[in-house]
Order: C-alpha cells, then sequence, then structure tokens
DNA sequence: AAAATCACCGAAAGCGGTTTCGTCGAACAC
DNA sequence: GTGTTCGACGAAACCGCTTTCGGTGATTTT
C-alpha cells in the first residue's frame, strides 16, 4: 500500500486540503505547516498520483504523439526522428512527457486518434507525417485538442503546423545547379499524396523556367515513398524513358541514396555523370560515398519550435499560428561543379 | 462538456454500473441491454477516461520507457532506437502505449525514476542503456514494479533481461579474423564503466588466445563512448603508440565508422591494410564504403522478446527470465580476405 | 404451492487528488 | 467593548470509473 495523499494529511495532523494547497503552492498556508508537510512528504517519498491529478483537473500535462499516414513512419525514421527528439528535449523542459500511442490493429482505439488523446487526457498532440492522411487526423484537427503539425498543414482554430519552407529549397537546389552549368535538371519525389513533394516538384519546376531552362516530364519520376528503394527505382525508369539528365534532385536522401546505388550499377559517376542533392541532411549523407550534398531541414529548430508552438496552443488563447524555417544548402561531394571536369 | 459514463447511462435507462460491466465484459448484463448501450456509446463517440479507469483499477496500461546513463542516449541512437520500434510494435498488440520519461533538469521529478513510475502508475517499464547507471536505476529495478533492460543486467525480483550474447560474438569476429589469416588483432571499445564492452572485451581476448595469438595492449583503445568521434580518436591513438593491428573489431558500429574515417586520413585502406568489423549492424553500415562488415544485433527480436518479456512480468508471477540473442556475423567489405590480395 | 435457484441490475463505497466555501480565532478599527 | 477584517485551515463535493454485495422478479425444483 503506496503512500497517498491522505497519509501525508495523518502524519501530519492536517487535511487532505491543506496538503493539496501545498502541492500547489496555494498562498493560505502558513509557513511553519508548509514546511512541516513537505518534510514529511520528503521522508516519505511521497509522489502524487497523476491519474488522481488528471481526473480532477482535466490537465495530464502528457503529450500525444502521433505517426500519421499510411506509410509506414516510425522511430526509424531518420529525420522525424531527429524533430521528434528535439521536440521531446523542449517538450520536456517544459514539464510535459510524451506518450507514443502504438497503433497496431489489435489496439481497441486503433486507427481513432481523437478517441485516444480523450482517452488519455492528453494537453496537446504532435502530429508527423510525410503524407496527406486519413480522415481520423481531421477529426482531431479540427477538435478543440491542441494539435501540432509537422509537415502537415493543420486547419484547425485549435492547431498549427511547422515545416521547412519546401518551395523555396527547390529554388536554392536549381539555383545551384544551374550556376555550376548544368542545364538538364531532373526530380525525384514520392507519390502524388504527399503535400510536401508536390510542393517540391511545383518549386522545382517554376524555379527551372524562372532560369529560362525547359522542363523535360521524363526527368520528373514520382515514387510509392520517400525510401531508398524507390529512388532506386526511379533512376531505372528514368533511364528507361529517356537519357539522364546532368542533375538530379531527390526530395529526400534516402530517395538520393536509393538514386546512387542505381546510378552506380549502370556504371554512371557521381557527380561527373550525373549530379545528385538529396534532402533532410540525415546522418548518412556523411557515410555514402560521394558524401552527399542536401538541403538540410533543420530539425533541431523544427522540433524546438514545435514545442513551443504547442506550449502556446495549450496555455494560452493565442492564436494559432505556423511557421515555416529556412532551408540551407549543404554541399558535399555529390553535386560537384560540371565545370571542375 | 464531454461524454462520461453517466451520460451513456442515463441515455440508456442504466445505471452506471451497468455500463461499466458492458465495457468490462461482465456476464452478468443482459443480451439487449448489452446491444443497446453499446449502440449508444458508438453513436456518442464515448471514449471511457484512461485516468479514472486508472485511479480505479490501478493499472494504467502504460509501459514507461526510460534512456538510462550519462551518456547521451536518445532518440537519435540507431541501435536502441530501433531496439524500440519493434518493441513499440510488440507492446502496442499486446494493448500497452509508451510514455517517454522526459529527462530535463528542470522537470520536478527529474532524475528518480521510480518516483516517474509511479507518478504515472506504469504497469512496467524498459530500461535502455550503454552503460553502468545511476542509483536511481537500481532503486527502480529493485522495486515491485516490472522492469524489462536491454543491454543491463537488471536483477530484481520483478525485472528481467535482454542482450546479445556479447561475449560469443567477439569469438565470432576472431574466428572469421583468424580464418582470412589476420593475426594482428585489435579491439575498440567504450570506458570501463560499460559491461557491454567489458564484455565483448574479455570475449575478444579469451577469443584471441584460445587460437594461439597473442594480445597486445596497445591494440586495444577504450574511448569515451560508443559514438564516431572515440573511434576516430582510437585509431589516432592506436597509431601513436605502435603499429597498426591487421584487423580491428570495433565495438559498435559508429565506433568503426569513425575509426574508418581515421585511417582514410592516415592513408591506410580498408581493408587492405586493416580489416575493419564492426558491430549493431545500423543502417548506415550499408552506405560507408567500404561497406562495413559487422556483427548484426537481432534488433527486432530483442525488441519483441523484451515486449514479451515484460508482459509476462506483469501480468503472471511468473519467474523472471533473462535472454540473450544469438549474434550473427555480417560480411560486408571492410574485413575483406587477407589472402585475396 | 412453497422453496430454491437464477438472471439481471443498481446502490454505494472507493480510487487519490482539487477546489470552493465556510469557520474560527486573532488582530484590527472605531 | 463591539464590529470587522484577515490569515489559516478543513469539510465536502466532485472528477469518471470499478467492484462488491444485495435485491428483485422470474424460473425452476420438489
Amino acid at each position: 500500500m503506496s503512500v497517498n495523499i491522505k497519509t501525508i494529511a495523518k502524519m501530519a495532523g492536517v487535511s487532505v486540503s491543506t496538503v493539496s494547497k501545498i502541492m500547489n503552492n496555494y498562498s493560505d498556508i502558513s509557513e511553519d505547516t508548509r514546511t512541516k508537510v513537505l518534510e514529511i512528504m520528503k521522508q516519505t517519498g511521497y509522489v502524487p498520483s497523476n491519474s488522481a491529478k488528471t481526473l480532477a483537473t482535466k490537465k495530464s500535462n502528457l503529450i500525444g504523439v502521433i505517426f500519421a499516414g499510411k506509410l509506414n513512419i516510425d522511430f526509424t525514421h531518420p529525420f522525424f526522428i531527429e524533430v521528434l527528439n528535439s521536440f521531446k528535449k523542449q517538450m520536456g523542459f517544459l514539464g510535459y512527457d510524451l506518450l507514443f500511442f502504438s497503433n497496431e490493429k489489435s489496439h481497441a482505439l486503433d486507427g481513432d486518434y481523437l478517441a485516444r488523446c480523450r482517452h488519455f487526457n492528453v494537453d496537446g498532440c504532435i502530429i508527423v507525417t510525410g503524407q496527406q492522411v486519413e480522415p481520423s487526423i481531421s477529426e482531431l484537427d479540427y477538435s478543440e485538442i491542441p494539435c501540432i503539425g509537422v509537415d502537415i498543414e493543420l486547419k484547425g482554430r485549435s492547431s498549427g503546423y511547422i515545416m521547412s519552407d519546401n518551395y523555396k529549397m527547390s529554388y536554392k537546389v536549381v539555383e545551384h545547379f544551374y550556376l555550376q552549368g548544368y542545364r538538364e535538371l531532373g526530380y525525384i519525389g514520392s507519390t502524388l499524396e504527399s503535400d510536401i513533394s508536390n510542393t517540391r516538384e511545383k518549386g522545382y519546376k517554376d524555379a527551372i523556367e524562372s532560369f529560362g531552362l525547359a522542363v523535360n516530364e521524363n526527368w520528373f519520376i514520382n515514387g510509392d515513398n520517400f525510401f531508398e528503394e524507390s529512388g532506386y527505382e526511379a533512376i531505372n525508369k528514368m533511364i528507361a524513358a529517356d537519357r539522364m539528365p546532368q542533375a538530379v534532385f531527390a526530395a529526400s536522401d534516402l530517395l538520393a541514396i536509393g538514386a546512387m546505388r542505381a546510378l552506380k550499377e549502370h556504371q554512371l559517376r557521381v557527380p561527373q555523370d550525373v549530379a545528385i542533392i538529396g534532402c533532410d541532411d540525415i546522418e548518412a549523407c556523411k557515410y555514402t560515398t560521394p558524401a552527399l550534398s542536401t538541403i538540410r531541414q533543420n530539425k533541431d529548430k523544427i522540433g524546438r519550435l514545435a514545442a513551443s508552438l504547442l506550449f502556446d496552443l495549450i496555455n494560452t488563447q493565442s492564436e494559432t499560428s505556423n511557421v515555416v524555417v529556412e532551408p540551407e544548402l549543404v554541399i558535399r561531394e555529390s553535386c560537384g561543379s560540371r565545370l571542375k571536369e
């Protein structure tokens, strides 16, 4: 039988209310009793029950974490996990803990995210995804529960979102390619269901035209997802359809890595025959040969800002605010200058 | 005002007890009322409160996740995150959700893991770590709360652990090196605080001797941690102290990657000049040049088994059981045969 | 027909906190 | 000396759900 608030009250010779007030910093408690009770708490190692507190206050100090989308996004996703890592740090700093909803089919509340949020009484939640999502997410988005989306535009009154400037990053890539002398530019993205990829593709095409170049649709391939295998297949399709462009931008580093593997098999050198730029700047970029140039998404900042935004949504009636984060071009070896040959 | 059990009861014209019994599959409810109540639940989108349930039953269906140790182990750790991923899947399948304790200094219960477990009433918890840990972990280990350790030997009556066979993996490495014709073997590990590394080092030395070779202490370097930078520094130290061995086993893939970077800078080729084998088989192994041979830890199995063991600890009075998982040598390019030259 | 059994349901006491509101004695004003 | 304010505390209702135990009417037993 663990020690609870009643035990403390009895030991201190005060009422339960008094103990509770002390824990919640009420002012109508004398300094004497306060210190006495606190002392007893310390001695007994008393820990208040979060369930009881949540039940009484409707606040759980818990943040729900949702990996949304039909794709298999989970802990192993190199981009999102880094964002989450930073998010967790900042959220912990603000006094919250993270609750990861399982989404196994066997689960009673499977798929119904709003229900799960209510079930656990989370104070807010973060939704990470790389694609358009199931209706159950919209339901949550438009509910009263504060939500912050990463790479997904939440529109609810108590929601906000944060993402990199996907349009601008494409411009930066095209600009770089152009300045290096490349004129034939290709793109590897993911399914049409992905807003992210769509925006990048749009930005890429617009940029190409703004530099007075032509868009060749054969050099635009959208695979099924953002993983390596899709990048591998994309290159094969590209080669089958036409000759290769001089440079290609892949909408994720994993796509780029898969692309490089395919190019290697076709005896094409990176960057001499085809220059490659990836996107995200995951750890693995440094370990590939050639090292992968990429658009760095400031994952640390995204996670931290997501936490701050969510905190505001929870604790103030602040207008929902969305932020786009400036991406950065990281030049390594895979996009080397054409002129150097 | 959200719908609760009382609302349902009123709407269905039954008592609160009846509704509760229906949710908990009591048998003394007629089929008629059962279906009627269930129907109303569905219509109203009723979701029971986990806090209330936890308060009443002392079971939360929550599993606490603890990254222990002074090292900065977190979501970005390539080995543990994969284990956790598999753990989460299996735990979700069993009906549990995961609660990640923040361990920021600002947090009220910072550092006191047992307190946090009690605070949230977790049914059990998983402790992942790569090293010996703070006393607060022991406290939790020996408490009444079921715990499962990954890479840490928990000894409490309600605890268990799971890890790869760290002794045997070293034997496999030495055996491979020996069969390839290497006779001068080195090792890169982590601080003396790490049981894991100690076991691997011991196994490595024992294996070396069992093959009739000599142990050269200059070729055994223990860095500060398991990260890349330590591997890099280890090689530099090794080179400074003596000439290089023909082959080295690094106690983590990141150490190995760092080692390869250092070797490259010293104009030493892998594997022609120095053969390397890493440990863990993280994603990045495939992307390095040369691709990194490694000891694969079956992360999927470890995570799944951890879940099963924990489930048993929670739901039965089963004897605490510990399991070691068989490691597997994965041969890529970095340990290539010496004989082939 | 009386007794025993059975199916079905509800009252009520928790679980461990929070919060409102009232009380009571001491200090203050007049 | 009476009325008022104020500081310090407690009683009690409540949060939403579980679970025991008892009750009631219908059915079965003998």
